[in-house]
DNA sequence: TTCATTCATGCATACGCATGCAGTTCGAGC
DNA sequence: GCTCGAACTGCATGCGTATGCATGAATGAA
């Protein structure tokens, strides 16, 4: 069968019409072979410089765009990498994809984008495996172990960020958490607030962890503790919900917190109004109010929310810097970055004195 | 030396060692041929169940996932959505984005994000095109007539979404923005206000456009007009200065404008803050302010801004309709929707009696 | 002038999947 | 028992680019 040589058949007559110009047609315009053409468009490749000007000449003429598609079965290298994420409402997401795609385009790179609602995109990264992207950043977004390990295995670069779990056996970027907190605690309890209430995100997540044992450790530090708590997800309304629960019974009482750290800016926003709104109460001259993130609507005027900055820009160029640095050196690695954050102060909270 | 046989050459050794599972593999365990390793993964081909069972099974044990890429190539259908925006500031987008590409998701199409700071996509898409996009989104951006020609020609779907110039080359899904406009001046003109300022977005954007000739044009239906117009340019901090430049010397002024209409919501919390933080100025009592969009925010208590809702989900809804509708009749169309809007009445602007 | 190098080029093939075509099997219908 | 067709299956090839290898040309060294 394999020997037997028979006048090769015509290729099927396809009815798609999308004419593409391809490396063989410029070859032809330019005379030269198929190879020539590759080369032209390769930087450092092996061709003399006239014959890559008549090439990108008749490339030129022809309009022709190598086909990526083609190089990447090729190449094995698609330069694209998937971006997964899960909560667009909080601000601070679109800019990490603003930032984040922008930062990749400089380097030749593009993003295939997931966005998820549930937290367990594992179903979603069979997927996005398909189609051979270089690497993965996973954004507040959960990854099984099990499916990391067969990640790994495919020498598939993973960075999570803004997300520390499966800190073993992945790459993570993230802010300071702890510190973030700890640094909130000292400065309510520097300002002389004795009740503080917490407002957490999701309760897995990693970021709530750290966020809210910051502010129990700054807290116990001077001799204070958490005296009420309440779950907002992430979400505005529930924070709005978490808000009534933790004041609603005790707006005229004693026991009213007198502080609220809330565990994203997001949240803190939904606290306020519900604080000001259904409430009653003057933020901050009857409750504090400290959120954590500093988005863009932070400083807008009817807000001002003193709160914890987490700095995506060098967030976002360590996490590139990891990706890019394992897909020159064709390795997979494990890295654990974390950058500073900052109390940004505004005037959601009573200052120290 | 086509004709000449010779041994063949072993593949060359890659240093590369991601472990791919290729069908070949599947189909040697599966004891048929590649063929029907294929046909097993192709809806609607023709396998005996008993077949399909098998490798299906063998594709299970060895953890085999079909390679996107090469069915690109062989297909020439990716199932990528190339989506294309700018301004992701406007929380409008963020929204768009997460409802797109889920909606997409859902049929098996995957988005290739490109974003922008530059109105003028045309570099960018040349990009995108050599990816092999089934299909284009373009949000609020511009596309040069020229590179619509081509992509044309190339028979590739491409949807304007919010953005209606290149009307007569490119389809187009916008909201009733000229309706909207209307709408405001209308409901401004019913409350009794008498001087109505308005601030720009981007001066050549269609939405900007109609959004003015909207008001202008209802504005007149009731006797009135704009006495005030300054440029915002669809963002925050120049909103800020508009404001500043239209109210700035007219505080206390019987000049001063008393009802504002800002071209979108973005813009307009910009607005209030600057009216009642530097301006010093009550909102509703002193001047009015009425935004468009409807994003998240405008709901907020902070602002409780009137507003007009462009809907996202209708107009995503026919957007992938359309792009759907395109690609399996593999052929492009030309059409224009536009997605009602509406009014929605809050509390930044006097209501009429 | 001659030989060793470097540089440029083309040939052939691989990348992984989809599919037209031809061949095989099997059952229904007569 | 025979014919015919439907249902499957495998073979061979195409999709467009990248690249190892061999060859040829040009350059420099001795």
């Amino acid at each position: 069968m394999m020997a037997k040589p028979r006048t090769p058949l015509p290729p099927a007559a396809r009815t798609v019409t999308r004419t593409n110009v391809t490396s063989i047609d410029v070859a032809r315009l330019a005379e030269v072979s198929q190879s020539a053409v590759s080369r032209s468009f390769t930087p450092g490749a092996s061709v003399a410089p006239e014959t890559r000007t008549r090439v990108l000449e008749a490339a030129r003429k022809l309009g022709y765009r190598p086909n990526a598609i083609a190089s990447t079965l090729s190449t094995r290298r698609s330069r694209m990498i998937a971006v997964v994420l899960s909560n667009l409402q909080n601000q601070f997401y679109p800019v990490v994809i603003e930032t984040l795609s922008q930062r990749l385009q400089k380097d030749g790179y593009h993003v295939l984008l997931f966005v998820t609602q549930t937290e367990d995109a594992d179903e979603l990264l069979v997927e996005l495996l398909r189609y051979q992207v270089d690497g993965i950043v996973m954004a507040s977004t959960h990854l099984s172990s099990g499916l990391a390990q067969q990640i790994a295995e495919a020498r598939i670069p993973v960075v999570m960020f803004n997300r520390t779990s499966n800190k073993g056996r992945i790459s993570t970027v993230s802010s300071d958490n702890l510190g973030g907190g700890r640094a909130v605690a000292h400065f309510l309890a520097d300002g002389g607030h004795q009740r503080v209430a917490y407002i957490a995100g999701v309760e897995n997540s990693s970021t709530n962890h750290d966020r809210e044992e910051g502010l129990r450790a700054g807290l116990a530090e001077r001799g204070l503790r958490v005296v009420a708590r309440a779950v907002g997800d992430y979400e505005f309304e529930r924070a709005a919900v978490a808000t009534q629960e933790l004041f609603g019974n005790l707006v005229t009482s004693r026991e009213r917190p007198d502080a609220l750290f809330v565990a994203s800016d997001h949240m803190a926003f939904a606290a306020i109004d519900t604080l000001r709104g259904a409430l009653g109460l003057r933020v901050p001259e009857d409750v504090s109010v400290v959120g954590f993130d500093n988005v863009p609507q932070a400083d807008w005027g009817a807000y001002r929310l003193t709160t914890v900055q987490q700095d995506a820009v060098p967030m976002i160029e360590a996490t590139v810097q990891m990706l890019l640095r394992q897909l020159e050196d064709d390795a997979v690695t494990r890295d654990h970055v974390v950058v500073p954050t900052q109390l940004v102060v505004r005037s959601s909270a009573r200052m120290p004195k």
